[in-house]
DNA sequence: AATGAATGAGGATTCATTCAT
DNA sequence: GATGAATGAATCCTCATTCAT
């Protein structure tokens, strides 16, 4: 009908690059608005596709969140992966480790808003389903801390809370990051991982 | 066509009285469902009125919610106004400030759920109005920490740093203890409080 | 509880000063908002009284707008009963007439808002009940005219329709009066006069 | 739930003929409960389509009423451009002009209702945009009331005034045609006629 | 008699999901 | 496969009317 709706041919796409697309439609809209607040029109349009096309790649909406959710922990885990050698000292280790952290969010703030802050109100909501991906990711650091305490290099405490505590930290970094006053990473991150290490070191 | 409806007697009640039976209703609902998914309705059938009463006493849904909120920072503030005396040892002081926070939390889940596992969702959505309460509620906690630095008892730190980490150890405390393996929440904070004391004293 | 309330006090009135009162702030409110958009709440505002006792003078909203087109209908009768005299000439009958007729409604702008304006959308709702009334009032011109005709002052022509086009006229004099392009009124009214006569004199 | 549901199937429709459809309904009901207690739930069942189809197609009820009513003003300009030739006979034109006019709304009665009776209601809700609709439409016959007094076929009079006469008389035509007294119509509008040019002829 | 708190049916609008094209 | 029109359950909020005080 319109002469210039020409150009957006109706383009059928490996199934992949079509849910990729789709996903990076949804990171835009769900970090703007929140999961409640996006609709699926928006992402749809977001993509450049038909809202029906997205029902064909994601059964549901609820569903398409907790794929890009999946997706970014994917992206987390292969950045963190580079990480942690053991034989880092101490220090290093634990800012190489929360630098990685940190630095994802930051360079994907997006991410960010979608896992960590939608994260507790989805707790309510699918309850499980996301709590299991934020533990799967925070198992490797309480190994790596339990290694630590094993090789004696640290004091004897909780390895799971000392893990939630260095995320915690983290993710403070990165808030304070975003909320711009200047680059507070770098300082920050130090503060983090002295504060963490004195107060875990023998 | 409803016969069945004569047990309900209409109550009229102080407009006081009224909105603390709604505010225990909507603790209730939103601490259940979250803010989205919590309709009116509901939380009217909570409380056991109709719901044309809860817009009597509140304009909206959204100032309804942040009416909670507040009554929860007063709890709050309550619980923690007993707490902090300067004369206090370094220990004592930081370790019954973490016990009053997290105790408060954990004795009141729904404020736990309404005040913390809404905030950032909400940062979305209301945005200033509710992260202005807890920028409120975190100043004291900064003050206390400056003071401390200035005597000379704890290490130079950027104290809204140090109070961010506080108070997300408060909250690990929290979420450790309402997933209820037993009760962490002695130990934790003991835990906590050793972890950031070591970390900052001189 | 308010000391600044307690001039108000609650007064006991009898039921003809009670029906005044509110009608006259009926009138305020329907002719500000139209029917439906005007609340039972606002008029008992206007009026400084509670809104129940609105219900124990006039049974339901319906009922009191119908007591109002009533007082008004009244009000309009006896600014009319002065006028038609007989023996006036032809000219100064029809002038006079028309004079009364529109000045009632210049001069209560509000009546002419409620009785005319909402004529027509409540014909389609309480239908009968208010054309009923139009029609009553219509009546004496109709007669009028007749009597005319039967004394060969003026043609053969339907009264009825004649009544309507002079009951017309004074309200386009009306309007053009309210939507107050300087005062028109005057020559309007001879206009309309001079128009409707030539238009029906033999 | 409902197992008797499968007869309706849903059709798509270019959105052209989804307007016309809705604005049929719309006219349906609009015309038979006026524009406040029409509700659009009535609309989507009688156009026998879902509510949110509405929606689609319009941004609003108000919206959706102001549409319908442009429709009627185009039909009408549509049955008027036929009409004034200026080298008709005054008698002609005239009469021509108000045939047209009158019978437009007595063989749509229900465009009558939508535009005249809701009209004066609707100054106070929605003012202008219906106002002007009005406005725009009279002004065709000042302009043509202007013309002929300056060729001197007709006296000075306010071209406005006579414009509203003209109308008002053709309301009553429709009017008393509509109350179904037998069909007046043809008499009345010789009436009419008669009555504005002896009213306003040199 | 007067009050205004309480009620809940009703109404406009949104949006996840379906399905005809 | 892709599209976006269609759907209607769900949701917030209003307001005429009732009734406890």
């Amino acid at each position: 009908m319109r002469e210039n709706k020409a150009t957006k041919k109706r383009r059928v796409l490996p199934a992949n690059e079509r849910k990729e697309m789709i996903l990076d439609a949804a990171l835009e809209i769900f970090s703007r608005h929140g999961y409640e607040r996006s609709d699926v029109d928006a992402i749809a349009r977001q993509a450049g596709i038909g809202k029906g096309t997205i029902y064909r790649h994601f059964p549901s909406k609820q569903k398409l969140f907790l794929a890009l959710v999946d997706r970014g922990y994917e992206l987390l885990k292969e950045r963190m992966k580079l990480v942690p050698r053991l034989r880092d000292s101490l220090q290093q280790a634990f800012r190489r480790g929360m630098e990685s952290h940190a630095n994802f969010f930051i360079e994907n703030p997006k991410y960010y808003r979608v896992m960590m802050l939608e994260l507790p109100d989805y707790r309510l909501r699918i309850g499980g389903d996301i709590m299991r991906r934020h533990q799967r990711y925070i198992q490797p650091l309480v190994k790596g801390i339990k290694t630590r305490i094993k090789n004696g290099q640290i004091e004897k405490i909780d390895p799971e809370f000392a893990a939630f505590v260095l995320a915690a930290m983290s993710c403070i970094v990165v808030e304070r990051h975003l909320r711009c006053k200047g680059d507070t990473r770098r300082k920050d991150i130090k503060t983090a991982v002295d504060l963490f290490l004195r107060g875990v070191m023998k």
